[in-house]
DNA sequence: CTTACAACAAACCAACTGGTCTGTTTGATA
DNA sequence: TATCAAACAGACCAGTTGGTTTGTTGTAAG
């Protein structure tokens, strides 16, 4: 028999449980007893791998979503020859590895900004941090670009790298509401069109 | 002595407080009990006006927050010669109209499309169908704008106004998360640079 | 083998939450 | 001024919620 006990399983089981309840309902409408429905584990699981429903939901943030977003939006950025092109293939190619149910929820991270930065300082400021580097890496790209004759020297590379995370984000959260990914598709359209302004 | 009673202005007061509970902790991270206490009312004063929580959030939705909004950003539509410069008038104008609070809490109509758009149809709904009323708006002042030669006859109108409106919203929800207003700022310049790739 | 702690299960709890119920007061109308 | 429905107040309630406590079991080290 394989061993019946695995911390390490246990624990991201919840983790995961706990993220999909997050992703629908909100950390707020998230219930602790619907994680552990889900898992077929009991309170003493839970409470004995995390400290409360709070350091659940930050380790949901910074163990689940930061790595996923960082994997599918950050990582791949330095992978293009042309970050203009880059960009707006990386929001493109959501549509691949997103299921349609993803579309729906939106991004889990802008929703949990959207929620918590208000009311949470933990998460507002874990959140700021990772949008601040995945700006820093758009900006960084760009200025690549730039180096490389590709990316007009003008730019405040700064000022576009905020515009095109926050472009990219209300286009998921519009998306979202509408769930209609034609509305996805009419930002990326249109985002290629900003894009192109940016060219040397 | 004045009317002790009267029963609009005790529904608007309720409203109001309702407003602002949910302007900050969302429709779910409202309170009922905290509404009353920022009324000095009672649970028979609500309950005789609202059928419940759900209808009270419904009303906050429809009779202030849509109205406002329509008041800002879409009325005004038709007053600017140019549509292009008056989308950005518009957005850059939000800074004299906005407090500072609400730069932090955000666009409340935003905030409950990203809670409620996956889990309360009524709110996905409204919201999505206001939505589209906004955006048509945007649409139809650019397709005035061609007629009048301003704007590009080659753009996909209906494209571009859904991409303003995502940016526009994206731009208010990474400001919230950030509590910085130099993020608006930087998306109202990048998004003035959009708009004059419309330009005809 | 036994010891000792990590890894859980299960019952329990106090605070909270939306909602109801009953009763009282106001004020327009006949 | 008698009437009666609307407009509330205030006590009450059942279900929920995050969290705790106590007890049990697996399992690796000595």
């Amino acid at each position: 028999m394989t061993t019946e006990r695995n911390p390490e399983n246990t624990r991201m089981k919840i983790l995961g449980a706990a993220f999909q309840e997050i992703h629908k309902h909100g950390y707020q409408g998230m219930r602790v007893d619907n994680v552990l429905k889900n898992t077929n584990l009991k309170k003493g699981a839970l409470y004995h791998h995390f400290a409360g429903k709070q350091a659940l939901g930050y380790a949901v943030l910074e163990e689940l979503i930061q790595p996923r977003i960082a994997e599918l939006w950050i990582d791949p950025l330095n992978d293009f020859g042309n970050p203009l092109e880059g960009i707006h293939a990386l929001f493109e190619g959501l549509d691949a590895v997103w299921s349609d149910e993803s579309f729906i929820l939106g991004c889990p991270l802008n929703n949990l900004a959207q929620e918590m930065s208000p009311i949470d300082e933990g998460f507002r400021e874990r959140i700021e941090k990772f949008f601040q580097y995945w700006k820093a890496s758009i900006a960084e790209a760009l200025k690549t670009g730039q180096e490389k004759g590709i990316v007009d020297i003008s730019i405040n590379t700064d000022d576009c790298a905020i515009f095109i995370l926050s472009s990219i984000e209300g286009a998921l959260g519009m998306t979202k509401n509408h769930q209609d990914k034609e509305i996805y598709y009419s930002c990326g359209k249109e985002l290629k069109r900003y894009l192109n302004t940016l060219r040397a």
